[in-house]
DNA sequence: ATACCGACCTGTCAGC
DNA sequence: TGCTGACAGGTCGGTA
């Protein structure tokens, strides 16, 4: 479900309301799928941890923790990536456990924080204070570098924007409507692209990143913030699920192809 | 290196 | 009403 801007918005919303709080105990449902790491490690890491601070990183959630009786300075990571379908929320332990209910962090202030994903493509994981996930942020990154990201490779601009080892937490929504602003097509070469092009490309994917953010993420479906709030960022999207409607700019119908497996949408008279 | 494909899962919606 | 197929914000591993 959620790319950048909707995780930002999910990591900002759960800083606000748990940071300080501390982690009482952990329940992790009987299905080990959406572990990365052993589920004992999980508990034990999180059990009793005092959770320092909550933010972003690409696509996941990190929580960073001071660990057991001692808060040892050095801490330690709980990572979430909430995959397609994924959702935490923050509930109160009366409230009815949803469906798909695959772990529950009970806090020493009464909350929960319960972790939802039909769809199990989330997963869990516990890493080390120093963890990088690789890749560039795409908020921080500056031209030089984002220029050599693309410089020599053959594969296709959006597929290369889609690498998460490149930059990271940028996805489908977000890499048509870049491409669109920079007018360039999906299915563009990025080794083909001129400078010029990429400083456009630059430009555009922190702009939208930005507006997104600005607006709460896109909602589409069913995503939902930490509280309940939906983002409006769905009212702005100029190609993305908008096959056959007409260009904002010059009326021609956008375009869907499947690219990497993906649906992709540009305006075939405004992208070159 | 690259590109395409299916796999992983469940839910929803359009069309018949 | 119910069935079927397409599709969904993400990633991984296999194959040529």
């Amino acid at each position: 479900m959620p790319e950048l801007p909707e995780v930002e918005t999910i990591a900002q919303g759960l800083a606000k309301r748990i940071t300080g709080d501390v982690v009482q105990s952990v329940w992790l449902g009987e299905k080990p799928e959406p572990l990365k790491s052993p589920a004992g490690e999980i508990v034990a890491t999180l059990e009793h941890s005092r959770i320092a601070g909550v933010r972003r990183m690409g696509k996941h959630i990190v929580f960073d923790l001071e660990q057991g009786r001692v808060r040892s300075a050095r801490g330690a990571l709980w990572i979430v990536h909430l995959g397609m379908s994924g959702r935490l929320q923050i509930c109160e332990p009366q409230e009815d456990v949803a469906k798909h209910t695959h772990a529950i962090i009970k806090l020493e202030s009464g909350r929960e924080l319960r972790f939802v994903d039909p769809r199990r493509f989330g997963r869990l994981s516990v890493a080390p204070a120093n963890f990088d996930a690789g890749g560039f942020e795409p908020l921080d990154v500056e031209l030089k570098d984002f220029v050599a990201l693309f410089r020599g490779r053959k594969t296709p601009i959006k597929s290369a924007l889609l690498n998460q080892k490149l930059l990271r937490g940028v996805g489908n929504i977000y890499a048509d409507e870049s491409l669109f602003r920079a007018g360039i097509r999906p299915r563009r070469r990025a080794s083909t692209i001129t400078h010029e092009g990429l400083h456009k490309l630059f430009l555009s994917v922190k702009e939208v990143l930005r507006e997104a953010i600005a607006l709460g993420g896109s909602s589409i479906s069913d995503y939902v913030d930490a509280d309940g709030e939906e983002g409006f960022f769905q009212l702005q999207h100029r190609v993305y699920g908008r096959e056959g409607e007409p260009c904002l700019v010059c009326k021609t119908p956008v375009k869907r192809v499947v690219l990497g497996g993906r649906s992709s949408h540009y305006c075939p008279k405004c992208q070159k």
